[in-house]
DNA sequence: CGTCACTTTGAGCAGCTTCAAACCGGGTGG
DNA sequence: CCACCCGGTTTGAAGCTGCTCAAAGTGACG
C-alpha cells in the first residue's frame, strides 16, 4: 500500500485515491478479528484509525436506555475510527460481521501534511455519505430505503471487484432494519415482495439482483403526468 | 480569533477548543449574507471553509426528483463547508435563515499541521453529531425527535451566552419537519401538545422551555417496572 | 434429534401523513 | 387607513404505512 502523492483539491478529479492510501508500509500493524468481536467500543480511548483489509464491519451507537442504531457498514478499503478524533474517545461500537483483518494506523504517525489532506478527504466523504443516509431516513419510504441499500451495496461490491448482481449479506435482518430505520419484519416482507416482483431473488442471506433499473425506479418514481 | 496551539489527542480533554480556532487573523475575509441568500450550492466548486460569525444557516441536500432533506442548522461559532473537501465540489446547499456574516477560510491556507489537526477534530465532531441525527431519525418517535431538537437548540444557544430557556426559532415548521423527518403538521401538533402539557410555551416562533427535565423524560422514557 | 438464532408470514392496530379548511400576522397597494 | 393577499401556522378528519404481537418455518450445530 504505497503512499500516493497528495493532490491539490482544486485540481482535476484525482485518479481514484483510495482511502487506504493512508496506510503506510512503514507502520503497518495488522489486527485480526473473529466474527462478533468488536474492534472498539463507545468510550474507549482513541489512538488509531483502522483500514479494513478484509472482512465486514458494522458500527452502531447506543443510547443509555438500550436503544441503538446501526450507523454504517464497512468493507475492505474503508477507514474506520474517525469518530474518535474529536474527543479522543470513540463514540461508537464497531463489530466484525465476519472474520476480518484491519490495518492499524496510529493517529500520531499521521504527521505528513499530504497524508493529513488525504485524511480530510476521507472524513469529508464520510460526511457526505452520512448526509445521504439522513436523506434516506428522513424522506424515503420503506421500499425506497431497501432499494437504496441494495443498490449501494451492489455498487460498493462491484468497485472492489466482486459481482454487482449476486452477493451474500453479512448482516442480519435486524441489522438492516436498524440501519434503515425499519422493523425487521418490514425488511423481510420487502425482500419477499421484491422477490415476488422479480426485482431480486432472495434466499435467506443470498441476494441476486435481477432488475437494477427497476430498483432505481423504486427510488426515483417516474413522473406521472 | 487567535490560533490556539494544537493539543495532542491523547492528552486530557482540551479546554474547550472552539471550531473558530481555524480562523486566523491573517486571512480573515468576511462575507455578509442576507436572509434567504445562499452561501453555496450543490455542485459549486469548493475552495474555502466558512466560520459562522453571526446569524443562522440551514444546510440541505436535494435529490434529482425534488425531494430534499435538511441535514443541519448552523449558528455562530460553527464551521461549514466541510462537505466540499472530498470531491472539490460542494455536496449541499447552505442558506442563511437571517442576515448573517461568515468568515472565509481558504482551504489552501490551512497548511499548518496544528491547524490541520484542529480541522480533523472539527470534522470528527461533525461525524459524531451526524450519528446522533441518524439515531434520532432511525429510532425515535416524533415527540422524542422534537424534544431532542429543542433540548439541543437550547444547549447550543446557552453555550453561546444566550438564554437556554427562551428563544426565537429561525426556521419554519417545514424546515424543522424536514430536519426531523416529520410532516410540518406533525411538528405543529407536537408544539401545541407540549404547550398544553406545560413542557414549553409556544407562540409562533417564540419558544420558552418550562420543564427541561420533562422534555428529557420524553426522550428517555422512565422504566416502568 | 432437539435446540437455538434467525427469518418468514399473518392479523390488527397506532402513529403519522395527507388532504382540507380556517387562522394569523405582516406587507403592499389602492 | 383599510382591504387584501400571501406565506406560514394551526387544527380537524380520514386513511395508509409500517409497527407490534404472534406463530410457524428454516437451517446450523451440538
Amino acid at each position: 500500500m504505497p503512499i500516493r502523492p497528495a493532490t491539490d483539491p482544486q485540481s482535476a478529479p484525482a485518479p481514484h485515491l483510495s482511502d487506504m492510501d493512508l496506510v503506510s508500509d512503514a507502520v503497518s500493524t495488522r489486527k485480526r478479528l473473529k466474527r462478533d468481536e468488536s474492534l472498539y467500543r463507545t468510550g474507549q480511548a482513541f489512538n488509531a484509525l483502522y483500514g479494513v483489509f478484509s472482512g465486514f464491519f458494522k458500527s452502531c451507537v447506543v443510547l443509555e436506555d438500550g436503544r441503538d442504531q446501526i450507523t454504517g457498514f464497512h468493507m475492505a478499503g474503508e477507514v474506520i475510527g474517525l469518530d474518535g478524533i474529536s474527543t479522543a474517545r470513540h463514540a461508537a461500537n464497531i463489530v466484525a460481521l465476519e472474520d476480518s483483518e484491519v490495518c492499524v494506523i496510529p493517529y500520531d504517525h499521521l504527521k505528513d501534511p499530504a497524508l493529513q489532506r488525504q485524511l480530510h478527504k476521507v472524513m469529508s466523504r464520510a460526511l457526505v455519505r452520512d448526509q445521504g443516509v439522513m436523506l434516506l431516513l428522513g424522506s424515503m419510504r420503506a421500499e425506497q430505503r431497501l432499494a437504496v441499500f441494495l443498490l449501494n451495496l451492489s455498487q460498493r461490491l462491484a468497485a472492489r471487484g466482486y459481482s454487482a448482481n449476486e452477493f451474500h449479506l453479512r448482516m442480519s435482518r435486524i441489522d438492516i432494519g436498524s440501519y434503515l430505520g425499519l422493523a425487521l419484519e418490514t425488511v423481510s416482507r420487502l425482500f419477499s415482495r421484491f422477490d415476488a416482483e422479480r426485482l431480486i431473488e432472495v434466499d435467506q442471506r443470498h441476494v441476486r439482483i435481477l432488475d437494477a433499473a427497476a430498483l432505481r425506479a423504486v427510488v426515483f418514481p417516474p413522473h406521472e403526468s
